[in-house]
RNA sequence: GCCCCCAUGGUGUAACGGUUAGCACGUCGCCCUUUCAAGGCGGAGGUGAGUGGGUUCGAUUCCCCCUGGGGGUACCA
């Protein structure tokens, strides 16, 4: 078994072209297939090299390795020429100079309903003839049998006047040359799949068999684009997303196992993962999903391993002790900063927190938590929370009433870490300086 | 216009014709509690796009129609 993904580089990877490499990736792994990239660089205008390495770079994030390749489209032309003066020869192509809008013509002049079949000339572009009265028949290992009647459609240009040939003749050669036998591939290809077939059968090659996935959506339901948030691998990444989560949240857009199970491991996944059993419902990209799960990930990392994903991901080392205390409340590595920011750099301003917090009775609580903390003895997580919760019963007032003052004081902000291990990390030294700040002023000075 | 694909709660899916249609995200409520998050528990939410036709003792599950999405219809990929 051979199967490969080919991603053409018009743009970065968006994540339907992600899902489509992972589904290829974890069949072959599956099956202890071959995985083979080609690079579909026919499009002179819009593949660029630059776009080329963006790809292989999300690939790389995403830990999707492939056996051979990357082979570029682009480098076979000889081959591709070779073949056209092949089919050329033996009458399954002919030249023809009618124009796209000669065949429009031809259709409203004849009926929607029958393809347009040119006239064999001496020059002009390279027509595929289609043999009609006919039926190409596409074996999909999703959708069945998908049956097109050669009667619908158009005798299909296969090479430009200038030669070079077009996608839907050099992807035919391209799969029957690398001895690729399941084409997975985006359900947009479908249509063109016929044209494929009857290109290869015009070589006298032997067909692989397809599988055609359903397409992926926004989250309106409409195509997938730049306006609804992260839409390609790199946006995921820079959004702090771990690729383990995005394989897993991608694996089962379009997927399910029969007994419901959600989080897998990537070699649970190469286990299970069933090319069969995918959906041919189209699915929508829902980021809260993918929140969700990127956080178990986050949750069931160690923390060392975390520390190196924020340090990666920050660009700032020595973070382990922060990471420790954010672990628990982060979903993606984005998170890591509004939580440890405040913590490592001093207190935020945040009017609305402070006025809430930090009025007379809140300063009148900092005042016994300074006294509370600023005595002798440990200062570990232990020691501060029994010190904390002290103060909490000495007051006879609700846990948050004590926290929400002192986190106020230590952040600026409502939110932070758990406030036990924050103190504690702070020590003793700083903590009390940045009460006695927010006590001098209500407004916690910058550290 | 024509061709093709699709159709289970807001979202992703499970259930090889017979189940009170399951699970997860989200949402709502409660608990825990250190706000948020996480965790625990519980609820609402689908009668299956149609009050369409057929097959069947029986249809979410098979066929047709209709409707709604999507893709293609390029000398783009």
């Amino acid at each position: 078994m051979r199967v490969r993904f080919a991603p053409s580089p018009t743009g970065a990877l968006h994540i339907g072209g992600a899902r489509t490499a992972l589904y290829n990736w974890l069949t072959a792994r599956h099956a202890g297939a071959t995985l083979v990239l080609r690079i579909e660089d026919t499009d002179r205008e819009r593949s660029t090299p630059a776009n080329v390495e963006q790809i292989l770079q999300a690939l790389r994030w995403l830990e999707l390795d492939w056996d051979e390749g990357p082979m570029f489209q682009s480098q076979r032309s000889e081959r591709h020429r070779e073949a056209l003066e092949a089919l050329l020869a033996n009458g399954h192509a002919y030249r023809s100079t009618a124009t796209a809008e000669d065949v429009r013509a031809y259709k409203a002049a004849h009926g929607a309903e029958r393809g347009f079949r040119g006239v064999p000339e001496d020059e002009g572009a390279v027509r595929l003839r289609v043999p009609d009265p006919g039926e190409t028949v596409v074996n999909d290992m999703i959708l069945g049998e998908v049956r097109t009647d050669h009667a619908h459609l158009d005798d299909p240009v296969i090479a430009r006047v200038d030669g070079s040939v077009l996608y839907n003749f050099a992807v035919a050669i391209d799969d029957v040359d690398a001895g690729i036998t399941h084409v997975i591939r985006g359900n947009d290809h479908l249509s063109n799949t016929p044209k494929q077939l009857l290109v290869i059968e015009a070589l006298g090659a032997q067909a692989p068999v397809y599988a055609h996935l359903p397409l992926l959506h926004g989250p309106d339901g409409r195509k997938l684009s730049k306006r609804h948030g992260a839409a390609s691998v790199q946006e995921l990444q820079e959004a702090g997303y771990l690729p383990g989560a995005v394989r897993n949240y991608l694996a089962l857009l379009g997927w399910g196992t029969e007994d419901d199970t959600t989080i897998m491991s990537t070699d649970e996944l190469i286990a299970r993962f069933d090319i069969a059993r995918v959906s041919r419902n189209p699915a929508r990209f829902d980021e809260q999903k993918l929140r969700w799960l990127n956080g178990r990930y986050v949750r069931a990392m160690s923390t060392a391993e975390l520390t190196r994903g924020v340090e990666d991901y920050t660009g700032r080392p020595g973070l382990g002790g922060l990471v420790e205390i954010c672990q628990e409340k982060m979903q993606t590595l984005a998170d890591f900063w509004p939580l440890a920011g405040p913590v490592l750099d001093g207190p935020i301003d945040d009017p609305a927190a402070r006025e809430r917090w930090l009025g007379p009775e809140g300063r009148a609580v900092l005042s016994d938590v300074r006294a509370a903390l600023g005595g002798p003895g440990g200062f570990g997580r232990e020691q501060v929370e029994e010190a904390l919760r002290a103060v909490v019963e000495r007051r006879g007032v609700k846990p948050k009433d004590v926290f929400q003052p002192l986190r106020v004081a230590l952040t600026g902000t409502t939110v932070s870490p758990g406030i036990f291990e924050t103190v504690a990390l702070l020590g003793r030294d700083e903590t009390l300086r940045r009460i006695d700040a927010a006590l001098a002023d209500g407004a916690p000075a910058a550290a």
